[in-house]
DNA sequence: AACTATACTACTATAATACTGGGAATACAG
DNA sequence: CTGTATTCCCAGTATTATAGTAGTATAGTT
């Protein structure tokens, strides 16, 4: 049940492009060295985040990346079910519906309520809460040339 | 952030514990039996439960294991942070305490409100709760000799 | 003493994660 | 139209965690 980096790095280099949106597109390469994160691994990341729909790229020089809607239209689920999935593999495996004496159906009820309490955190917030939060101190420096 | 299967049989054996609760203690092969879960796996997971106070145990013949406590003073969140842990690993490297315009401390929020909303169901529940979810159909049957 | 169970320790297999590297495709600048 | 900056795509590798196996020691019952 740990977290990982992937959906880390994905959330916070989503939190830099937000912090960006309606600037010029950031390249890989920016996001890496703000967030020390390896170049490499974290394009992989972005292309999945491309896959799903919540960014856009732009190739050639001064291309790079930018969210495909404002920071307030992405959830933070958006960004953590297509990092990291789903929390439970598989359904039962003796039972298609629910059966009362089956262990596994009854602690299956609470991963599945487990599972909700997660998505209510992450369907509550936009990456427009997490630029809020962190913003402020942010306008002041100039990324750009 | 995929449940293990440690997690997920040890909620289960622990569950079966719990619907024996107060007759002879359970054998790791009878529970492994009717868990469908390797033995001698199982037996590193009752050991982690042993340690933490959850489960006891006795020796020889006709020994096994038991509850260490009533199953309604086992909550959940007690079996689930001995087989699984902590969500996240450590703490933002950078800064020891909130940092506004580090990414790493906004996101961290989150990871801590979705720790927050997980314990909370799984300290509103106890492995009572579980039992009264199972037993009705399991009391007419007897497992025992 | 013989038997039945837990207790302990070490090993192995598999899968997922977290990377690394190389080159092809695209678009812009001069 | 050439060079260059960037994304794009695919393949490989290292590390780690999980899941499972095996063997033996130890304690308690009969």
């Amino acid at each position: 049940m740990k977290l990982s980096s992937r959906t880390r790095y994905g959330m916070r280099a989503m939190l830099e492009l937000a912090l960006e949106y309606g600037k010029k597109p950031l390249q890989i390469k920016s996001i890496a060295d703000r967030e020390d994160i390896s170049n490499k691994y974290l394009e992989q990341l972005i292309a999945m985040l491309k896959s799903s729909g919540l960014v856009r790229s732009v190739r050639g020089p001064r291309g790079g990346y930018m969210l495909a809607r404002p920071p307030q239209d992405i959830l933070l689920k958006d960004i953590f079910v297509t990092l990291e999935g789903p929390i439970l593999p598989v359904e039962c495996l003796q039972h298609a519906e629910y059966s009362p004496h089956c262990t596994d159906c009854a602690t299956r009820q609470i991963w599945d309520e487990i599972q909700g309490a997660i998505m209510g955190v992450l369907q509550s917030r936009t990456l427009k809460d997490l630029v809020d939060k962190t913003g402020q101190s942010r306008e002041s420096k100039n990324y750009q040339i």
